[in-house]
DNA sequence: TGTACATCAGTGAACGCGCGTTCACTGATGTAC
DNA sequence: TGTACATCAGTGAACGCGCGTTCACTGATGTAC
């Protein structure tokens, strides 16, 4: 039965949510497309009438995935010091697949190495968000070490995003809460240590303008 | 037609390593049954004789694919100081994936996301193998800086290999080689960065035992 | 505004395919005497 | 050492299943007059 357009851009927004949270907490060849579509209320067939194919799906379900990511880091350090921001985002990364309520979870840390086998459609998005992640980092780092060039605040920016998705995808292999906690705390001390020459939130060194 | 044990020993190992290289590179689910056998040069069927199933060829694939990883880098920075065997590691580990022949391929950053939805039987080796690499890098940071503790070397190790990982992963994803190349890079640098004030090869600030 | 018709969102069964796995079979290897 | 037999490594067709996708269909929505 046909459903009014306002009703029909919702459905596929619902199913570009539902499929994004279900592809990066099982994996994007686990989540099966009856899976995704009974989720969000509907049937199979119905898919098709909003998009071309799984891939398509996949390559929206994580552009979504960044944009919500990104826009949350956005909101969650709006008036925040430099300093606080960068620890308020590496926190927040670092522990978005901890509690039980994970709404936000990047794609790169969750499912990032099987994007790394995706076509091209999909692997551009990926490394977009890595761009895009990269920068919001390289933007904090550049407003904390005024003197740093901006190619010093993008390799930086660079180093701590290598380190963070790094950590939290060993984190979700890691048997015990423990040992993920373990690896977390330790990810975050060498970020702050990274961070730290530049005139960050560290306890060690401070190095600031002139 | 039956083989002798050695040859029935021989083809076991076969069926393992060239399933290694091929999980590697193409990740655990794209690869099937009959890609592996026929790249072995033997029919599916054939596979049962040596293994229970797919999962314990994955968890075994995995298994060897640290065991060489690892000896590798022992062989490669044996009588190195460690400082030299750090950077050693460190790039081996980081351009493991750049070249052509890339024999020796660390399941963390080739399919670390994929292991995380595994079973446990296999994130148990991913987690062994995530332990032995820590455990390695924090024997040499140990040597590196001997008033460290060894719960200190262990975080700093730690953070190496999150570092590591991720840029490994990222770079996997990255669109073309430069941007690959750049990613790696910077993660050298910030490995760097964190090994200095350990008393390492950095450029920058360096402490030694008093 | 009311009516007739085209559109198309959503249904749910069905299609073809490739997956992991099983199985009857072959014949060289290993074993018992 | 030679012979008879059991074992089992490897074959390749077949099984059942779940996947992504297609399709005829339904009926409310949107459109034309």
């Amino acid at each position: 039965m046909r459903r009014s357009r306002s009703d029909a851009a919702e459905t596929r927004e619902r199913i570009v949510s539902t499929a994004s949270k279900m592809f990066m907490t099982k994996g994007l060849e686990a989540v099966g497309m009856r899976d995704i579509m009974s989720a969000a209320g509907l049937t199979p067939g119905g898919f098709y009438r909003h998009f071309e194919s799984k891939e398509q799906l996949i390559a929206e379900a994580n552009r979504g995935a960044f944009d919500r990511l990104l826009a949350m880091f956005e909101t969650q350090t709006r008036a925040m010091s430099p300093g606080e921001a960068l620890d308020k985002i590496v926190s927040l990364y670092l522990n978005q697949s901890q509690g039980e309520g994970n709404t936000f979870l990047c794609p790169l840390s969750m499912v990032g190495t099987e994007l790394g086998h995706c076509e091209p459609q999909v692997r551009a998005v990926a490394a977009d968000g890595y761009q895009r992640l990269v920068q919001l980092v390289a933007d904090r780092v550049s407003e904390l070490g005024r003197d740093l060039g901006r190619d010093a605040a993008l390799t930086t920016a660079s180093g701590v995003v290598s380190t963070m998705t790094g950590a939290v995808m060993l984190a979700n292999i890691a048997g015990d809460k423990a040992a993920a906690k373990s690896i977390l705390s330790n990810a975050h001390a060498a970020i702050k240590a990274l961070l730290a020459p530049v005139g960050g939130v560290a306890k060690a060194g401070r190095r600031t303008k002139s």
